[in-house]
DNA sequence: TAGGCCATGTAACCGGTTACATGATTAG
DNA sequence: CTAATCATGTAACCGGTTACATGGCCTA
């Protein structure tokens, strides 16, 4: 899913801001399966409105700037139902974490530990995230959708805490071998 | 996780070529958390050459192409080392299905039907791969990120096949509403 | 005989990020 | 007084994808 088909989603649901946009996107509503930033979003919102797909309204705001709030047009909500008609692509993972708990072996205890523990708050960050945003959108597939969320998240986290420590019994076994670089410390 | 980091952590595990390294990011055992195309592996295993963190053999073989083997070099070792010591970033984590589900009442039946059908076998074919490639590696975190993988997967799964019918329910109500589309089939 | 697998590689392109510019207001 | 929030936008850059080129072997 690019920016602009995104904005579209967004917009479809209500009318929005840029600003608004990424916030849904980085700490919002959204953010467990989507993210863009700044430098995407208003380029596409500024393309999206020169081909008519949305509309735009300045709203001046005392003692704060300007907001450009856009409406989807009924051009746009075509586009984006036609958009939504394609066949989705495979979901998109990456996680910089699991690469590395694939090689405990070369970490020292307290590093592995740390990222652990990164891992853990990142996904009860998440989860919080879910639960705060999940009463403030008008989507009918919301409640559905966090409750996928929840489910894969929490069965992660779930695993996490009760496993870590053979994880973490890995951890330097590989540096162990190698005491060259031990010595070097 | 970038495609040079990615090789080294592969190669670290043993001796391999692009086209192997591209074949367990996008259908081994990699690929649930990773992804990279020939592309890039290519280009990075030269830059990784060039720059003396890897070292290659070429491989004749009987009435196939020559097989360039690459071995990850003590420079290598390290380089990765430290890359690994570097605090993780964020899962990056991206999903149109659930963009599609959360915007399930403006699709057709027949075909939010389809998509869930789609994300099913996806998920399904995930755990697959999984319990197909799981013996096949020497990392001794291997088997924790392969449970890791199974646990997730494996509620999202559960949560779609439990819950489908509430998310069929909401297809074409934003359509019903909007007795022009209909009209125009 | 068509298509898939093996195997390596390049070049054009592109979507998106990062960092910057601007500037008032408010909270700590 | 500092930092964050609100708010929009641009330009340089970059990592990676897509599509192509090549070609023999094997399977349906």
């Amino acid at each position: 899913m690019n920016v602009r088909t995104l904005c579209l989603a967004i917009l479809n649901a209500g009318d929005s801001t840029g600003y608004e946009i990424r916030k849904l996107v980085t700490d919002g509503y959204f953010s467990h399966f989507v993210d863009a930033s700044y430098g995407s979003i208003y380029p596409a919102l500024n393309r999206l409105e020169t081909e008519g797909l949305v509309t735009s309204r300045e709203e001046l705001q005392a003692g704060k700037p300007a907001r450009k709030v856009y409406s989807i047009a009924d051009e746009g909500r075509e586009a984006f139902v036609d958009a939504l008609s394609t066949p989705a692509r495979k979901d998109n993972f990456k996680s910089e974490f699991l690469l590395l708990a694939m090689c405990a072996e070369l970490m020292k205890p307290a590093h592995l530990t740390r990222a652990i523990d990164a891992q853990i708050e990142y996904l009860k960050g998440e989860l919080e995230i879910i639960d705060a945003a999940v009463e403030e959108t008008d989507m009918l597939g919301g409640d559905w959708v966090a409750n996928y969320g929840r489910a894969c998240l929490q069965s992660g986290l779930n695993y996490i805490t009760e496993n870590r420590s053979e994880l973490e019994a890995l951890a330097g076994l590989g540096r162990a071998a190698r005491s060259d670089v031990i010595a070097a410390e």
